[in-house]
DNA sequence: TAGATTGTTAATCGATTAACAATC
DNA sequence: TAGATTGTTAATCGATTAACAATC
């Protein structure tokens, strides 16, 4: 089985917004779906096929069996487990955004380092001490790290995670960090964004 | 004046990056550009080629000519004026980030509805009413605009703010807002991100 | 001159899209 | 059957890269 292009895997999930948010329909045609995604019905109808998903002509796709196909190639097809890294106002925002849910992902632990955190809930989840997050992460508690800390601290903390076996990391914090290439990463960047917006605004 | 291609647009602000963090060298080589960008060093080439911008052959790019040249391009040659709308935690946060002002850009203005919030600082910005914001807007006091509000808000507020004649918005709402052409948008969500790192992970 | 590095070309690669036969 | 919509091809478009002459 080949390898689904870049491209075609960052619109999978405006696919399947598309499906979970309009609950009722039974079928979904490429057009509705190109609509939704802002792209054009032949390239939706071209990423389906490399997923090996059929749809029947003059109807359309099954909307829950492309749902299904979507989230298991995506990888939730079961929750999958996210530990957010740093309590401050941005991973405490992250923490209790309720969507995250909703989609499949389920923030298993919280931690920080500040003694005056640690312990207290966000949602229904207790701020640990960051000191136990490698051996929770080895331990397979969580297997997507969320880095919601200083830009001093990003690439020590990403070290710890990627040693206790991380598969994935998103990454806020206003720093690139560096992984080995077994690791998946995605750097979310507030200065490189407005950035780029001002080019065109 | 041709445009540069969006793949452009987006690897310039890497490329200023590098150079803003390394102040002190007179010179830099398409090669150093490459490795901080993490791209090839011919891309970097054509780059600052499609830029009109020269460097000198057997020595490299001119530092301090290349960072204005970018900042220009970038259109934050002065700076840019943003208002936060939405003062929660995630709002909250982004107001903190001091790197934003290392960047060009200004937090000048925080909104909110929560009487509770509306007149404490963030740093030395007050919160103000978000009634007050369209009027601010059209009256020039910004003309970026960072989205922290909840789902619900996100295309309402979105509305009020093309109205005043905002130029950009950076939305990190759970939500596609949908604006007119003439208005730059980027959108920023994290279940997406989680679920594309989920494929790869 | 010798070494370094740009600027540009041509080739390649990857992604998009129009078009339409297939077929429900 | 008639209308709708997929699945796929071929063309096109856009972006990347190797290679190397130009030249500092």
């Amino acid at each position: 089985m080949s390898e689904l292009s870049r491209a075609t895997v960052s619109r999978l999930p405006r696919y399947l917004r598309l499906i979970e948010d309009s609950a009722d329909s039974r079928t979904v045609s490429s057009e509705a779906l190109a609509a939704a995604a802002g792209v054009n019905a032949a390239n939706v109808r071209r990423d389906l096929s490399d997923l090996g998903f059929q749809g029947t002509r003059g109807v359309g796709y099954s909307a829950p069996a492309l749902r299904d196909r979507i989230r298991r190639e995506l990888g939730i097809e079961r929750r999958r487990k996210v530990a957010i890294i740093g309590a401050g106002n941005l991973g405490t925002a992250l923490a209790r955004y309720s969507g995250l849910s909703k989609r499949g992902f389920d923030v298993v632990a919280i931690y920080d380092v500040d003694a005056g955190r640690i312990g207290q809930l966000i949602g229904d989840v207790k701020i640990q001490d960051l000191e136990e997050m490698p051996s929770d992460c080895s331990f397979g508690c969580f297997d997507m790290a969320i880095l919601a800390v200083p830009a001093s601290s990003a690439q020590p903390v990403t070290d710890d995670l990627v040693a206790a076996g991380i598969a994935s990391i998103l990454n806020f914090a206003p720093i690139r960090v560096t992984v080995p290439d077994t690791v998946a990463v995605r750097q979310v960047d507030l200065s490189t964004e407005l950035q780029i917006l001002s080019y065109y605004g």
